[in-house]
DNA sequence: TGTATCCGATACATTCGCGTATCCGACGAG
DNA sequence: CTCGTCGGATACGCGAATGTATCGGATACA
């Protein structure tokens, strides 16, 4: 066979660079922004030069792209692990700090994941790229709160698992934008737990004690910096 | 009066093309993103040439921060109206619509905030300005809900009118990042509806009727295009 | 209407980032 | 161990965007 698809040999030198010029492009678009950032800066990151790139990637926008899907990919399979860990009757309060726990721990992340929901909402295939992820969190949660029916009640108006599914994403994607500009992730838990917590359960069932006695921080709401 | 605090003469043109330098930016910023838009595009596009933009501005930062100041103060204000239209007693329902047309309204409006919700992310006295306005709004919000209190009963896990204004802006943040993605106002006014019912009120008084046929869609929720 | 001032246009130099072509060292196969 | 191929470095030319300095026309006030 003279020609492969990929002719090109095994290259196992190839991929250790790929992952650092990937890393290094993380870590400078968390600082600066994606946007602001050139491709030399990332290969300097690095410890490469352009030649290196350009070897790599053809242009910043698809080592943008494989960046988010790495991560993302990461990210959705923790949030699955970190919902099949209790049985089948479902621990609300549990399930979701360690959810929480999950989406919330790294700001660089969320920084650069609203880097490429600005981007994506420019460019219709990017933004199928995001649709696809969310659908896929969205799934994992929806699967489990099916399963757990029953044991815990939805509230009626989210209208079923689906619903409720898509409403804790709504409630991650707000959190989010509060955590990005006063950078409280501590806060920002609390307040996502409280939240989901309100989302997820009907106003009959309180969980912990409605009252001030389970934050953090001395206040009695979290509220954000201000 | 002797000396002004702006020594400058009124300048009466001078406004006039700082405001259409202001437009231009916004439909540019819109089209193509904030670090994606060069000086030259937007004198271009509103029919200047650089030396008019260097003449109002120094950087294309301060336009873009005197861009969001203008709008944000100008929804701000459309805010505090649709909520002051009806009487003591609060229809959640009519409100949230009223408010919810002036806040999913202009998707141009959301990718500029979102942008800037990127830069602000990365400079903290960005940050403030951004916060400021968000608390500006919130403090609308938990006023209006204040002041309805008795007539309707909020959830206890929110934890007041405060804790419900939160809440509020969170859902809204969230459900403006699913329409960046799909581009669907009409859905998404839907499901920000849904989620503020749920939000607002406990589960024993639910609003509408629980099960489907308020939704302007066929389907049975409001769910985005994936 | 005259005029002093302001404002925006034009021209220029400079810097920055990009993409490519070429070269040399490294790695893997035999 | 040797050689052929691959991967990253280096050097070059190019275009774009920036900031400034200067000029001519418009504008407001007397």
């Amino acid at each position: 066979m003279p020609v492969d698809q990929t002719p090109k040999r095994v290259t196992r030198r190839r991929v250790r660079t790929r992952a650092r010029l990937l890393d290094a492009a993380f870590a400078v678009f968390a600082a600066k922004g994606y946007g602001h950032v050139s491709i030399e800066e990332v290969c300097e990151a690095a410890g490469f030069s352009r030649g290196a790139f350009y070897s790599n990637f053809a242009t910043l926008d698809e080592l943008f792209f494989a960046l988010y899907q790495e991560r993302a990919d990461l990210i959705a399979d923790q949030v699955s692990d970190a919902l099949a860990q209790d049985g089948p009757d479902l621990d609300v309060p549990a399930a979701v700090d360690r959810v929480t726990e999950v989406l919330l721990l790294d700001v660089d992340w969320l920084l650069v994941k609203t880097d490429f929901l600005v981007h994506a909402a420019r460019d219709p295939a990017v933004a199928r790229t995001l649709l696809d992820h969310r659908a896929r969190l969205r799934a994992a949660i929806a699967d489990r709160l099916f399963r757990a029916r029953g044991h815990t009640a939805l509230p009626a108006v989210l209208g079923g698992a689906d619903g409720a599914a898509h409403a804790v994403v709504a409630a991650y994607d707000g959190v989010t934008t509060q955590l990005l500009l006063d950078r409280d992730v501590e806060t920002a838990r609390a307040w996502l737990e409280q939240l989901l917590t309100a989302l997820l359960t009907d106003g009959s069932r309180i969980p912990h004690s409605p009252a001030t006695g389970s934050q953090p921080h001395g206040g009695s709401q979290p509220h954000g910096g201000s």
